[in-house]
DNA sequence: CTCCCGATAT
DNA sequence: ATATCAGGAG
């Protein structure tokens, strides 16, 4: 396990590795942002921009896309993954904004998280960049960096592992922390092939030195 | 735990 | 061919 001070210089290395690490979601109100981020479970964030340029054109309001039939929509995400579970989220979620919020996303993660289609790192993510909540969404590049550098366990629960960098990182940095372990994640400590022999946290890295040592 | 699932990289 | 992608519901 890294202790704070090997904790503090990952933080302060995936910042200068990472200055301008921001969402990466295409969108232009709370409401887009919530169908962006529901669309983009197992699924790349480009390709969820791809499919958003077309369908927020069409489907402007939580009306819009309850006024055509399931397969519509469903036709309409086709290109993501899942698109008949998402399709029917969407629809579902866009009854209970009408009916219970007044067409309006509300902005606290317990009443987000009620939403079909929202789970705890959806609703992590729209209040932390909709609503400026600060928060530690735990998504799969952010759980993979966190153990591999030994930030927690590798046996930890997604919610383990939030309620660990919520205690060793200043409430302040949470937000900007996600979105750097994100990119650090997602173009340097990759799932696939991470760049161990080039990272600059590789003396601290247990998992990185143990890579090290099988590619010689 | 399984299932949902197309696009992309390796 | 196969692993992986800003996960969530049943």
């Amino acid at each position: 396990m890294l202790n704070n001070t090997q904790i503090r210089q990952c933080l302060d290395t995936m910042a200068e590795m990472f200055p301008d690490a921001e969402g990466e979601l295409v969108h232009s109100n709370p409401f887009e942002l919530v169908i962006a981020v529901l669309l983009s479970a197992q699924c790349t964030d480009k390709l969820v921009n791809k499919v958003t340029a077309d369908l927020f054109k069409k489907y402007k309001t939580p009306e819009d896309y309850l006024a055509v039939p399931l397969e519509e929509v469903e036709n309409d995400i086709r290109s993501i993954g899942l698109y008949r579970s998402k399709a029917k989220n969407i629809q579902k979620l866009c009854r209970t904004l009408i009916d219970n919020y007044n067409g309006e996303v509300p902005q606290t993660k317990e009443e987000l998280v009620k939403l079909a289609g929202v789970g705890r790192k959806t609703a992590n993510v729209v209040a932390s960049i909709a609503f400026n909540e600060p928060s530690i969404a735990v998504d799969t590049h952010v759980e993979r960096v966190s153990k591999r550098l030994g930030i927690c366990r590798w046996k930890d629960s997604v919610v383990e592992v939030e309620n660990t960098l919520m205690r060793k990182v200043p409430r302040e940095e949470w937000s900007v922390t996600h979105h750097r372990m994100i990119f650090f994640g997602r173009y340097h400590c990759k799932a696939r092939n991470p760049n161990c022999p080039e990272c600059p946290l590789l003396e601290l890295c247990r998992e990185g030195k143990k890579r090290m040592k099988k590619i010689g």
